[in-house]
RNA sequence: GGACCCUUAGCCAAGUGGUAAGGCACGGGACUGCAACUCCCUCACCGCCGGUUCAAAUCCGACAGGGUCCUCCA
């Protein structure tokens, strides 16, 4: 299996540290709001990550955060004068059912700021100690300076950095690129520090809890590409200091979503939020739909067309299960042997290796579900529909689509037959009324 | 101002040196009690110009258009 790896911009056959084992941690959200749709691509993307490791037989530990102290929340609680833990734990539960809705696993390790004040004020006391942060006036700044490979993962020249630099100049800084490890502050949630009353900045919480949950360099470390610089940078800057060992051995950036011309952002305005889509697995396919690294334009006609595509899986897959539950010929256990499913089950296996390429992966499930048609009408053909089934849930499975379509009952079967019984017997009104019923309950 | 990325049919999209996967839409057939679903067929000189090469969508350079980062943002 390849993963393209950020940090040194290249494909490389994926080798976990510790053999039938992934360790990895993708960034979490900031929890001030609900989570619009370009939000939502990372966790949908390191989800099927995730789905596809343990599919492969890796015990994949998954851990993402959320980060619970913030100016932003702040500014929220202030604005609409709500207690700042109170905003955020809303938030974080909305959060998790909007994931959940799309179909991502929430039995994940999900550390909060708030509850690793301690283990963050001890590392950056520890970086300080080691001269590679400084105090100024309570506020504490990381030495940048003191990191030779600093910029290498974003591709930057500390000197381009510096001379392209918009920010104001903090006088405190001893170099314009240091980066806040300690704010001191009056406003909002505020913790006590030796240096003085206050809140850690943004990059210490991811390093800290990889640091505490791990205790050693990662597998994967997974966020969106607006990451990079200079979170993700940062962090690598503190694990080389504390440790002097890298954060993660592989490090994997989705691309944004634009929104028509521009990305989505809660700062832009032009969101659209998860919780406001109402076809929740078109959504998750159409996320899918193109490789993780490339950006994905949003607008109503992409998506549009994604919910027909969506609707196709699901029509066909449900035709599948619910002719071979009718008959009662489902074999869960069956073994896949026909040579045209195979092949397709290797191809979608090939572009999952191939740096998680689900775009091509689509393509061998919509590969299989042109089989599907083709034979669905056709009759004395379990074997064969039991196997495209099979190879059906493996693929939807590992992307995370989730159809539904449950074992029937017998008194749904009495209709069924009856509709066929009513459909032999021409009486048209009586078959178009049990056909209203079985289409109703998602059996047509 | 600095750094970087993208540009494949009406739309989405794969492809990273050997003469363009797949899907959606359109059009033409077929199936069907009526629907829905479905099937078959048709549909591209890869932004533009120049270069390297026996050979380029794929490598190099210029140009045009779009985007991202440098500041909170997945």
């Amino acid at each position: 299996m390849q993963i393209y790896n950020s940090y040194t911009d290249s494909l490389e056959e994926f080798h976990s540290i510790h053999p039938g084992k992934v360790n990895m941690y993708v960034c979490g959200p900031t929890v001030y709001n609900y989570i619009h749709i370009g939000n939502a691509r990372p966790v949908v993307f390191f989800d099927t990550v995730r789905r596809y490791l343990e599919h492969k037989g890796y015990a994949v530990r998954f851990v993402s955060n959320f980060t619970d102290v913030d100016d932003k929340i702040i500014q929220k609680s202030l604005d609409e004068n709500i207690p700042e833990l109170e905003l955020s734990s809303f938030y974080i539960h909305a959060f998790l059912q909007d994931i959940e809705s799309l179909n991502c696993k929430t039995d994940y390790t999900q550390p909060k700021v708030t509850e690793y004040m301690d283990p963050i004020i001890k590392y950056i006391k520890n970086l300080v100690d080691n001269g590679y942060a400084y105090e100024v006036d309570g506020d504490v700044y990381f030495r940048v300076s003191k990191i030779q490979d600093y910029g290498k993962l974003s591709n930057r020249e500390v000197d381009d950095l510096i001379s392209g630099s918009r920010v104001e100049i903090n006088e405190q800084k001893e170099n314009p690129l240091d980066f806040t490890l300690w704010k001191k502050t009056d406003q909002g949630l505020k913790f006590d520090a030796p240096y003085s009353l206050g809140r850690p900045g943004w990059h210490t919480e991811c390093v800290v809890m990889i640091d505490d949950i791990f205790g050693e360099e990662i597998d994967i470390h997974g966020g969106g590409s607006g990451l990079k610089f200079p979170h993700h940078e940062n962090e690598i800057a503190q694990a080389e200091a504390t440790h002097h060992h890298h954060v993660a051995r592989y490090w994997m950036h989705n691309g944004l979503l634009n929104f028509k011309d521009t990305k989505m952002s809660k700062s832009l305005g032009n969101v659209i939020l998860v919780k406001d889509v109402l076809e929740k697995m078109a959504l998750r396919y159409y996320l899918l739909s193109t490789h993780y690294r490339a950006p994905l334009v949003f607008t109503d006609e992409v998506f549009q067309m994604y919910i027909t595509e969506w609707e196709k899986l699901e029509n066909t897959y449900k035709s599948v299960f619910y002719k071979l539950d009718l008959s009662e010929k489902m074999i869960p256990t069956i073994e896949i042997k026909n040579p045209e499913i195979k092949q397709e089950m290797n191809h979608f296996d090939i572009a999952m290796d191939s740096d998680f390429n689900t775009a091509n992966a689509i393509t061998a499930l919509q590969a299989i579900l042109k089989l599907a048609n083709i034979n669905i009408r056709k009759n004395n053909n379990e074997i064969l529909l039991n196997e495209i089934l099979k190879a059906l849930n493996y693929m939807t499975d590992v992307l995370g689509l989730k159809i539904d379509a449950n074992r029937i009952s017998e008194a749904d079967r009495d209709i069924y037959h009856k509709w066929q019984q009513a459909r032999k017997d021409k009486n048209y009104d009586l078959a178009d009324t049990y056909r209203k019923v079985l289409m109703e309950k998602g059996i047509l």
